[in-house]
DNA sequence: TGTACATCAGTGAACGCGCGTTCACTGATGTAC
DNA sequence: TGTACATCAGTGAACGCGCGTTCACTGATGTAC
C-alpha cells in the first residue's frame, strides 16, 4: 500500500529489510508511529489503541511520541487528516477521468469513496468513529474533512450547471450522494455487508447502488 | 424517553422520585446498568466507557454487573440488541401506517431509520460503531440485527410485487436504501451534518434525501 | 578541516490512576413442608 | 402461620495490569566561525 518515504531515504543504498543505519535517531518515526497505529488497530480495533503499544511496534521508548505529537488524540487526527486527504485525492483522480461528463464524474467521485473505505477500513474508522472529541481542535483535519465534502458538492454543482440534474436544492442532492456513499462504505468496512471473495466485489456494489440515484436525480422531482 | 417498568413495581405506591424502599436488592439493575451505561456514553464518549463507572452511576458496587452480565462487552451487546430492537419497532410502525402504499411505506421506514438514529446516537454508535467484537458471539444481538433488516427488504419485495419499482435485484434496491438511510443517519448523528435548532430538521432532510433515491427506484434502469 | 555550542530526537524511571475480573462473603427473598 | 433451607443479588477487598504523561537526562546532528 503506502510506502514511507523518508524511512528509504535513511538508509541511502541499502536496498531494503535489512535495518538501515538508523541508530539512534529514526529519521521518520512520525510516519512510522502513524502505520505502527494502524497497524494495531488492524489487530486490536480501534478502541484498544495505546500510545505505548504503538511505539512498542515503531521499535521505540513510549516516550519518543512526544516528539512528534502532543496526545494521543493528536496522533488519531494526523492518521484522520491523511485519510481525508487520500480520499479527496482518490475523488479528484476519479473527476479528472471524467471532465466532459459531469454525470459520470460524479458517479465515479462516489464510488471512489466506497472504495477508498473499503481499501481503508481503519482510516475511516478514524476518520468517522468518533475517536476524536472535536475536529475543531485540529484545524488541519477539519480543512481536509471540508475539502473532500467540497469536491463532492462541486461535483453536483458542475452537473447541475450542465442541465444534468434537474430541480432539487444541490444542498440536498449533495447530501443524498454523500450519504448514499458514506453509508455503503461503513456498510462494507464494517463487515455488515459481504463484499469478500466470491461474493459481489465493492466496486460493483458501489456501481449498481450509485446507479440507482443517479436515475432519481436524471428525472427530477414528478411532482407529488 | 423510555421508562424503567420494573423500577417502577419495586415501590408500589411510592409515587415517584423519592428512593423507592429498595435495599439491598435493586429490583432492575439489569435496566438501570444499561441506562447508566448510555448515560455515560452521552457524558464521556463510548470509548471512554467503563464498566466501574457505569455501576458508580447505577449507585451499587462495581462488581453488582456480574450478576446480570458475563462481561463488559455483554452489557454494551444488550444495548446494542436493545437499539435493534427499538429500530425494527420504528420500522414496523412505518410500514403499518402505510399498508395500502408499498412505496409510501418503504419511503417512510427510511425516514424512520434516520429519525431513530437521531433520537439515539448513542444506540446507534453501540449498533454500529465496531465496539463489540464480533456479533456472531451474541446470538440474540445477530438476530435482532438481521430483524431490522429483514423488514427493509420485505418491504422492498412488497414494492416489487406491487409493481412498483422495475427491472433492479432486489438486493441491490435494498441495499442501496439501507446505505442510504445508514449513511445519513450516521452523518447526522456524528454532527458531521448540522440539523439543529434552526437547521433544516432531521426528518425533513431524511424526507428529501429519501425522495431522491425513490425516483430513481421508480422509473426503473433506463437501459445503459 | 576543526572546534564550540545550540538544538533536536530519543531514553528510562517514575507519577498516579482506573480498569476488568476473581473471590469468599452476606443480606434478602422465595419455597417446601 | 412458622420454620428450615436453598437460591439469588448484592458487597468489598484484592489481583495484576497497562495506560498517558512528566521529567531530567543523553546521544546525535547541524551550524557558525
Amino acid at each position: 500500500m503506502k510506502t514511507t518515504k523518508a524511512a528509504r531515504d535513511a538508509g541511502g543504498s541499502s536496498a531494503h529489510a535489512r535495518r538501515p543505519k538508523r541508530g539512534y535517531h529514526h529519521g521518520d518515526l512520525r510516519n512510522a508511529l502513524m502505520q505502527a497505529a494502524l497497524r494495531q488497530i488492524a489487530t486490536d480495533g480501534a478502541r484498544a489503541l495505546s500510545l505505548r503499544e504503538v511505539a512498542r511496534r515503531a521499535g521505540v521508548s513510549h516516550t519518543a511520541s512526544y516528539r512528534h505529537f502532543p496526545s494521543k488524540e493528536s496522533l488519531l487526527a494526523a492518521i484522520a487528516e491523511e485519510g481525508f486527504v487520500m480520499l479527496s485525492d482518490a475523488i479528484s483522480a476519479a473527476l479528472q477521468a471524467h471532465v466532459d461528463d459531469p454525470l459520470a464524474a460524479l458517479q465515479a467521485s462516489g464510488i471512489a469513496y466506497v472504495e477508498f473505505g473499503v481499501q481503508y477500513p481503519h482510516h475511516l474508522q478514524i476518520m468517522f468513529g468518533g475517536l476524536i472529541s472535536s475536529q475543531t481542535e485540529h484545524p488541519a483535519l477539519k480543512q481536509a474533512a471540508d475539502g473532500a465534502y467540497e469536491l463532492l458538492r462541486e461535483a453536483v454543482r458542475q452537473a447541475q450547471r450542465a442541465g444534468l440534474i434537474r430541480g432539487a436544492d444541490e444542498r440536498i442532492v449533495s447530501l443524498a450522494a454523500w450519504a448514499q456513499v458514506h453509508g455503503l462504505a461503513q456498510l462494507i468496512a464494517g463487515g455488515q455487508v459481504d463484499s469478500a471473495d466470491g461474493r459481489p466485489p465493492a466496486r460493483y456494489l458501489a456501481t449498481e447502488v450509485t446507479r440507482l440515484l443517479q436515475q432519481g436525480l436524471l428525472n427530477g422531482p414528478k411532482q407529488k
